[in-house]
DNA sequence: GCCAGGATCGTCT
DNA sequence: GACGATCCTGGCG
């Protein structure tokens, strides 16, 4: 995967990003769920224009946006399109791989489907904090590979956004079909994205 | 299983 | 001074 990756539409790289690995250090999980967050879009951070806080969802892609939800938990997002374009997908759950053993100690939680079902679950499982706000995506401590064997065929199906008051009825979250990974089930009517 | 409530703090009004 | 792109626990069926 290359930055090119993140340099396209927001909805493309949500969408894409199914069943990709993500790796953060000793800690690694396929990637089950996303949300895309595009600039006018009333529910993106970068809606209201550029702040002190959003300032690295203006800047290149294929960065972390990184913020703090709640006073508590951390978000972890990846800046997409052109620099200039302040639109993000937000990575809310994965299916652990590797590292689990320190997951479980970080979250204080046994159950697998516990460590990483919710973008702050999943923050916490990796070990991020705000430090890794700006960083870049192709350095260490991360390492991201795309879908393969069967990741690169799984169902993507999408539906509303999770969590958000404003543009809640936006189909833009996307998820692996039927996985027992992600942070919320679906309602009872689905679409399949393309 | 479902729901209500509380934790906790950076950011913007 | 109010408000979250959340999570966990406890109470009640």
């Amino acid at each position: 995967m290359n930055r090119q990756f993140f340099d396209r539409s927001v909805h493309e790289v949500a969408r894409d990003l199914i069943g990709c690995r993500l790796a953060i250090g000793p800690t690694a999980g396929m990637v089950v769920e996303t949300e895309a967050y595009e600039a006018s879009d009333p529910a993106c951070h970068a809606y209201v224009g550029r702040t002190a806080r959003n300032e690295v969802l203006f800047g290149p892609p294929g960065h972390a946006y990184v913020y703090l939800s709640y006073g508590i938990h951390s978000l972890l997002n990846f800046v997409t399109e052109p620099e200039g374009t302040a639109s993000a997908v937000l990575i809310r759950a994965l299916e652990p791989t590797e590292g689990i053993d320190l997951m479980r100690e970080r979250r204080g939680q046994e159950r697998i489907e516990a460590l990483c079902s919710g973008p702050g679950k999943l923050a916490e499982a990796l070990g991020i904090d705000l430090s890794l706000n700006g960083a870049d995506l192709f350095q260490p401590p991360f390492e991201l590979s795309e879908p393969a064997g069967e990741w690169a065929t799984v169902d993507v199906v999408t539906g509303p956004r999770i969590g958000i008051t404003k543009a809640a009825d936006l189909p833009w979250r996307y998820s692996v079909s039927g996985s027992r990974y992600v942070s919320r089930p679906w309602p009872a009517t689905v679409e399949k994205a393309a």
